[in-house]
RNA sequence: GCGAAAGUGGCGGAACUGGCAGACGCGCCGGACUUAGGAUCCGGUAGCCGAAAGGCUAUGGGGGUUCGACUCCCCCCUUUCGCACCA
């Protein structure tokens, strides 16, 4: 007799799984693979409860699927690049790299110490040279296909972080990391050409059906879409090179309502005609082309237009219409330039009427009378083209059609998809990254550094002063190289790549982690990809989850893998709430992993998070109920503690083919009811909460059934002499055994420590790590008790309860032979008996009369 | 404004394809065992009526489909999340 004591014997197995590398795998295995991933680490420090609900979601899965006979690869790594570990070095005096490591190290202690079962011996961290290798290497396969290209443009800068940042990367016109307002700045950058993958990329959204519909709406929402027609609108007298403004509309059915052309304040014609025009006319333009972009943005600000009073020809009425520059006008967006049709735009209505333009109607709601005059409000639903020439009568959809067609006939324009996605911006002003493998040379410009003399290392030296220039352009012997080309002296890129570079294509190198001569076999990622279940948070939903997309469709490209589709299974976790408000530390609320270790143990934890809500939802952490899930080990605990000696060890047979009686048939039951159940919710499903609860519900029943009586009670305090164990009988024995060791199996991918002890004592030495899944029996299961509620004239009057071994005209005669039903029908003709539903539960209909 | 998801006891949540609403846990109440109990074991716990048997009312609100609705359909309310001048 012992005490739950789970801190020393989680020590225990957690030192002998390492020991016995019982987590690692091979590629030459007769079993299917199965590839579960949890989004690997940023190493900030110290994990939080919040942090390890991600890895024990994957770690139930990943243990789960060992037992039912998967080859499982569940790998971990570290995304180790990136800001925070430069303002720690700025901060502490200290290197990003000691930073970095300090921190993995104490981070995989308390991963080890929650008894994720992790391949350790394929650990990658992002920060070294033999993972960033291949950024670089694949930046220049992505170079050579044109997938990489630089340029110069205005780009999203946070002055806090004195780093550019990809559109991806700017919420509400703030900064995703420190939340500063976002300013613009011109600079030279290189961009990954993810546009070429976009319809590809929204096209395949479809194919994703193990993925939340939320994620999907999100991706599809951001490559956003449209299909419509550029027109070209003739300047009539140019003065300058271009003749004509290009606009994008989805909507050219209402071009003849077009009574204004509006250009973005970015676009190219406004620089051009501000240098031509007059000092005064110049400095009002500029007056208005100094509102703040980012204000501009959030659309808060009010709609204002700059008359340049040049005209444009609209190419469909022939008609003069003026040019202006609006400030809601995206300049980034189409082609810079749209077309104000204010009868059937809600923002061009409102501009219209601000500066007195023409509203004409050119669509009918429906197919009804024709009513003059302009609208007091814009009409922008389907209907009827009028006041369109040839045009008129048509429907809206078909004139899209004809006026298309017409601008195509007529060279003024073309059917058009456009794309709200942009290229993805790489370049980074830090430090602390993966080096762009490029330099530049006097007389060859730009050269990119030949495979063979990858990687360029970061250099160690660097200062970390926070200035808003690249930190390396301050390392003479990092900057100063010479030109593989022409061997003359040329200059390094000083900049480095978006940490998301390094989380695009980790899952592959995890295949292959240790590979030096390329990022990884083919033949590996062939036998493990794709990654079966992924895990991660839902704030990854767009960036990362796009990211990674685009980049297995390069690799594919490049010929290194068949998948298109990195990640088969998505499931998003929901985040750990303290206080209702998410764990950080400036806000003092976290949860320290452990500290709650030395109270109750890393399986109780487990055990609790994933017990307290599906795994998708949010949760409030409760003391209260951490412990509720430690009395529940404990009570699991005491019931094996005190039958081990009774029903462990070998020779006592299977419950299979002997008489037993009506407690023990349940007891029975009830197991392989479990075992049905537990095996649902944890696959397909992940309803990790209703498997825990349905393991709970059997531990109830084996106390119920050890308590029938004084002589077999069990679960009382251990000195307390009426805890004597079981009984005496051969089948009581065997059922129990049967139903104890199914209960510690299924336990153990949440409380795997506990059940790997249990186990032991229960007489099997070898582990849990290599036995199977507790075997299922359907027949067993088929005796299964169901209920089954008698109507008797459309009310039930009823309820059976049967097994669903009766058959159909054995339910009908039970139901008649029920006393109740007999009652409701008595001195009633029966005219029919119905009986229906689905394999299970039936429903007996009887209509009297 | 647009889009998505959700609304069930004191609380977290269950209910799988339309079939006993509230599994399981927390909390609370009681009993047993005890010098003691914040341990353990056993029981109770949606609301209302009733001594009980039992009955009635209940899944945000209102309609509908159905023998039967937490579940499906329509309208409304609330909350959360995402997008937000994308022409």
């Amino acid at each position: 007799m012992a005490d739950y004591k789970p801190q020393t014997l989680e020590k225990k197995w957690q030192e002998r799984w390492q020991r016995e590398r019982a987590f690692e795998v091979t590629e030459d295995d007769p079993r299917p693979k199965f590839y579960c991933l949890e989004m690997f680490a940023y190493p900030s420090g110290h994990a939080h409860v919040g942090h390890l609900r991600n890895y024990m979601i994957g770690d139930v899965v990943a243990r789960m699927k060992r037992m039912r006979g998967f080859n499982v690869l569940h790998p971990f790594g570290w995304d180790a690049f990136g800001l925070p570990a430069e303002n720690a070095a700025i901060k502490n005096q200290t290197h990003p790299e000691t930073w970095t490591l300090e921190n993995i190290a104490h981070m995989k202690g308390q991963l080890q110490r929650i008894g994720i079962s992790y391949a350790w011996e394929r650990e990658i961290a992002t920060c070294m040279p033999d993972y960033y290798h291949w950024n670089q290497w694949l930046f220049l396969k992505m170079l050579e296909r044109g997938l990489a290209y630089k340029k110069r443009s205005s780009v999203n800068w946070c002055p806090s972080c004195n780093t550019v940042l990809a559109n991806e990367q700017v919420i509400d016109g703030k900064c995703w990391r420190c939340g500063t307002t976002v300013v613009t700045r011109e600079l030279e950058q290189w961009f990954f050409r993810i546009t070429q993958y976009a319809d590809e990329l929204l096209e395949a959204a479809d194919r994703l059906p193990e993925w939340p519909d939320k994620v999907l709406t999100m991706q599809r929402n951001w490559i956003g879409r449209s299909e419509g027609a550029r027109v070209k609108f003739p300047l009539p007298d140019p003065k300058g090179q271009p003749d004509h403004i290009e606009v994008f509309t989805t909507r050219i059915d209402t071009i003849y309502g077009a009574n204004f052309i509006l250009l973005g304040p970015e676009h190219p014609l406004v620089q051009q005609w501000k240098a031509q025009a007059d000092p005064a006319f110049r400095q009002t333009l500029e007056k208005f082309l100094a509102q703040d972009r980012t204000l501009r943005m959030t659309g808060e600000i009010e709609k204002e237009g700059f008359d340049t009073g040049r005209t444009a020809i609209n190419p469909f009425t022939n008609k003069s219409v003026p040019v202006w520059v609006a400030n809601f006008v995206l300049g980034e967006y189409g082609t810079g330039a749209v077309m104000g049709v204010p009868g059937h735009d809600q923002r061009d209505h409102e501009f219209a009427h601000k500066y007195n333009l023409p509203i004409t109607i050119v669509v009918q709601p429906g197919a009804g009378a024709v009513s003059s005059g302009s609208a007091a409000e814009p009409y922008d639903g389907p209907g009827t083209i009028v006041n369109s020439g040839e045009f008129n009568g048509l429907p809206t959809s078909d004139a899209i059609v004809k006026m298309s067609e017409a601008a195509e006939a007529r060279g003024i324009g073309e059917r058009t998809i456009q794309y709200r996605l942009k290229d993805w911006g790489i370049s980074r002003q830090r430090y602390w990254g993966t080096p762009i493998p490029v330099v530049y040379c006097d007389k060859d410009g730009m050269v990119p550094v030949p495979a063979d003399d990858l990687p360029v290392l970061l250099p160690k030296v660097a200062e970390f002063t926070g200035r808003g220039d690249s930190p390396l352009a301050q390392v003479p012997e990092f900057v100063n190289t010479t030109c593989p080309e022409c061997g003359g002296p040329a200059r390094r890129e000083t900049d480095t790549m978006d940490t998301f570079v390094d989380s695009s294509w980790y899952f592959y190198r995890f295949c292959d982690p240790k590979n030096a001569s390329l990022p990884f076999d083919p033949d590996k990622v062939g036998y493990w990809g794709p990654v079966d279940f992924y895990v991660g948070g839902v704030e990854h939903a767009i960036l990362h989850l796009i990211y990674s997309r685009f980049f297995a469709r390069v690799f594919r490209d490049l010929g290194m893998s068949a998948i298109d589709e990195p990640f088969t299974r998505l499931l998003t976790q929901g985040m750990v709430l303290k206080d209702g408000h998410v764990m950080s530390k400036s806000k003092g609320n976290v949860v320290d992993p452990d500290d709650m270790i030395e109270k109750v143990g890393a399986d109780a934890i487990r055990l609790y998070v994933m017990f307290v809500a599906p795994p998708e939802k949010e949760i409030e952490w409760s003391d209260a109920g951490l412990e509720g899930s430690y009395r529940f080990l404990a009570r699991v605990w005491r019931l094996v503690d005190q039958l081990c000696e009774t029903i462990g060890g070998e020779g006592i047979p299977a419950p299979g083919g002997i008489e037993l009686d009506d407690a023990e048939r349940a007891l029975r039951r009830k197991t392989h009811d479990t075992i049905r159940r537990v095996s649902q919710d944890l696959d397909p499903r992940v309803h990790l909460n209703t498997a825990v609860s349905a393991l709970m519900e059997l531990v109830n029943e084996l106390y119920a059934f050890c308590n029938r009586s004084e002589s077999t009670r069990v679960g009382r305090s251990i000195d307390d002499p009426a805890t004597i164990g079981v009984a005496e009988r051969p089948a009581t024995i065997a059922v129990l055994k049967e139903a104890v060791e199914a209960l510690i199996l299924m336990i153990s991918p949440f409380a795997p420590h506990m059940a790997e002890e249990l186990w032991e004592r229960m007489g099997h030495p070898d582990g849990i790590v290599a036995v199977g899944w507790p075997a299922f029996d359907e027949q067993v299961s088929r005796a299964e008790q169901i209920v089954v509620p008698v109507q008797v004239n459309g009310k039930v009057r009823a309820r059976l309860t049967v097994s669903i071994e009766v058959s159909e005209d054995e339910l009908k005669s039970l139901a008649l032979a029920d006393p109740q039903v007999v009652k409701n029908v008595e001195g009633k003709t029966i005219r029919k008996v119905v009986v229906a539903g689905g394999a299970g539960s039936r429903i007996v209909s009887i209509v009297a009369g």
